[in-house]
RNA sequence: GCGGGUGUAGUCUAGUGGUAGGACGGGGGCUUCCCAAGCCUCUGGCCCGGGUUCGAACCCCGGCACCCGCACCA
């Protein structure tokens, strides 16, 4: 653990002096929790979104939306953040420290977490509660808050958003018509989220300001939902109970330990996470406890990687029901069903009521047609009816309407969908990624990040063996032809060829070119790879499409 | 939020009542120089605020931040 820990501050050091992320608001003294991604972890975060777009939106034909930060108060109240994201605090009147109301109940009663601010105060009241750090009277309860309040306008209540999801939910409607109306649809959004941490500590890993990238996947709860091909993929499991598994992912379905679509979504996270470069082996999905779910959640699992401060969620893959949107259908009032389509429409006949005019028109005159109404949507029955109308009831006799037989066709049923939340925390996983990354080489601490070429933010670097022309002006014209196609890339001529070298492995850049006395000759460089330290020499004119598609992975090294 | 510790150049660190020294890094230069080579040269610092004192990087108080533990947490 001593050497784990060391790896922290080593990643950290380099984080900042080689512009990677650092704190934020220094000159001011600093703020908690919040961080500054500086031009190389910008680059990172960037790489990192990209293939995350391509491994999830791409793949799955996910929506990507992206909505606002600051939401309104009653979205929140539907979504049960404004509630439950709450703790009551309790105010020392003598000493003004704070503590959490329900823990300083805990010793004299069961469950203080369900009282509302008057039931904590009665039972501090009642048990006599004092502070437990002078013996002072306690003040009357006050909110705290883990979501960050703002006002939208003069005086409109609103919050920032602590998780983008939320702004999926609302818009179910809309993306279910875009989607064709058609179920199983994924949506996804990249964004921040802010949670005012009480204690936001170890760099990037709680932040008070936060990257997220979340797909809510929304499915008929009746549906079948095929692996394809993630069936045999292994996932390392850790149950609620304890165990330890490497399961496949279609065995541990069939064995009833995960659902179909939480399966699928370990299988691809995990690969995605192998993309990454992150270490396979430091890598679990752990099941929560029944008591760590959150509010909305019925199953949850955590994806965990290995880092130098333990086991750190980076991924949650949550089981959220149909939780979000049948509260915000209760809170909105707007339908926010999906239709079930029957494999044929199914045709019914239904008895129905049908009003006669001609006898309701002499007996009721001017209410006639609003007793027909009512009577022509009323479900079937014999005899008198007796119906309200304006407040007074009305006697409508038997002969007044007549029974039909009608025959409908119904193409389905409507139904709440449930939505399985694959959550991914970016700034967790840029840490995770460069940890993974990190190894030195025997000699001298040489330190070095052994990004994958597809997330390291500086492809390649380009150096003439020495700074003097004409070497120098070739890297130069080398640089020009890299970044004209696309790739991003420096030059760099100060110091010895070997400092520039360990310069570019330090920060992961994977190959670097070297212009020398033969190229001047016969128009060749070296590429150098940055983990096998080996070279090779390419054609300038072949530089291009080699250095490409080593970079995206279509080429090896040693086929170059 | 509580308890304990810490805060000196970009990074790591020496100093301790008389206002700072090193190493590495970074910039420029020299050396036909392929894995942090050598030489010359330049660059740059006492977390912030208040107090004690003739004088504070050092002592005291407050703040901010970081680390360890507790608590809390997607």
């Amino acid at each position: 653990m001593q050497i784990m820990s060391e790896l922290r501050v080593k990643i950290g050091e380099i984080a900042k002096r080689r512009g990677f992320y650092w704190k934020s608001y220094e000159i001011y003294g600093g703020l908690g929790g919040f961080y500054d991604y500086g031009p190389l972890g910008s680059v990172l975060k960037d790489n990192i979104i990209q293939l995350w777009k391509e491994h999830f939106v791409l793949k799955d034909g996910l929506l990507l939306i992206d909505s606002p930060n600051i939401g309104p108060e009653l979205m929140y109240k539907a979504s049960g953040h404004a509630e439950k994201f709450t703790d009551y605090m309790v105010k020392c009147k003598k000493c003004g420290h704070a503590f959490r109301a329900d823990e300083l109940l805990k010793s004299c009663m069961e469950n203080p977490e369900k009282l509302d601010e008057k039931g904590l105060w009665k039972a501090i009241k009642e048990n006599n509660v004092r502070c437990p750090d002078c013996g002072g009277e306690l003040g009357y309860p006050e909110r705290f808050h883990l979501m960050f309040t703002t006002q939208v306008g003069l005086n409109k209540k609103a919050f920032l958003r602590p998780e983008t999801a939320q702004g999926i939910f609302i818009n179910f409607p809309i993306l279910y018509r875009l989607n064709r109306e058609k179920l199983p649809m994924g949506v996804a959004q990249i964004g921040k989220g802010f949670r005012n941490e009480i204690s936001p500590r170890q760099g990037l890993l709680r932040l008070r300001e936060f990257n997220m990238a979340e797909i809510e996947f929304f499915i008929d709860p009746q549906a079948d939902f095929p692996l394809g091909e993630e069936e045999n993929v292994i996932l390392p499991l850790l149950t609620r109970e304890g165990k330890e598994l490497k399961i496949k992912a279609g065995e541990a379905v069939e064995l009833g330990i995960l659902s179909s679509p939480i399966a699928y979504f370990m299988a691809r996270s995990l690969k995605f996470l192998r993309a990454l470069g992150i270490d396979e082996n430091k890598l679990r999905f752990r099941q929560h406890f029944k008591e760590e779910l959150a509010h909305y959640s019925r199953d949850t699992w955590d994806c965990e990687v290995l880092l130098s401060q333990g086991w750190v969620e980076v991924i949650g893959i949550a089981d959220r029901g149909d939780y979000d949107l049948k509260r915000h259908m209760h809170y909105s009032g707007r339908d926010l069903t999906a239709l079930r389509r029957f494999k044929e429409p199914k045709r019914i006949k239904i008895k129905k009521l049908r009003a006669k005019m001609d006898v309701l028109g002499p007996l009721f005159k001017g209410e006639a047609k609003k007793i027909a109404e009512i009577i022509d949507n009323m479900d079937y029955r014999e005899g008198d009816i007796e119906i309200e109308l304006n407040g007074k009831r009305v006697k409508v006799p038997e002969n007044a309407y007549e029974i039909v037989f009608e025959e409908e066709s119904i193409g389905g049923e409507r139904f709440i969908p449930h939505v399985i939340e694959p959550s991914f925390g970016i700034d967790r996983l840029i840490y995770a990624v460069l940890e993974h990354s990190y190894y030195e080489r025997a000699e001298r601490g040489y330190k070095v990040l052994k990004l994958k070429p597809r997330i390291a933010p500086i492809k390649a670097g380009v150096f003439p063996l020495m700074s003097k022309e004409p070497l120098a002006k070739v890297a130069r014209n080398i640089v020009t032809l890299l970044r004209n196609r696309g790739v991003n890339c420096y030059y760099d001529d100060s110091g010895s060829i070997g400092r520039r070298y360990a310069r570019a492995d330090e920060i992961g850049v994977p190959f670097c070119i070297t212009v020398d006395h033969t190229t001047l000759e016969d128009s060749t460089v070296t590429i150098r790879e940055r983990d096998s330290m080996e070279q090779t020499r390419v054609k300038i004119e072949e530089l291009g499409d080699k250095l490409i598609n080593l970079i995206e992975g279509n080429l090896k090294f040693e086929e170059v």
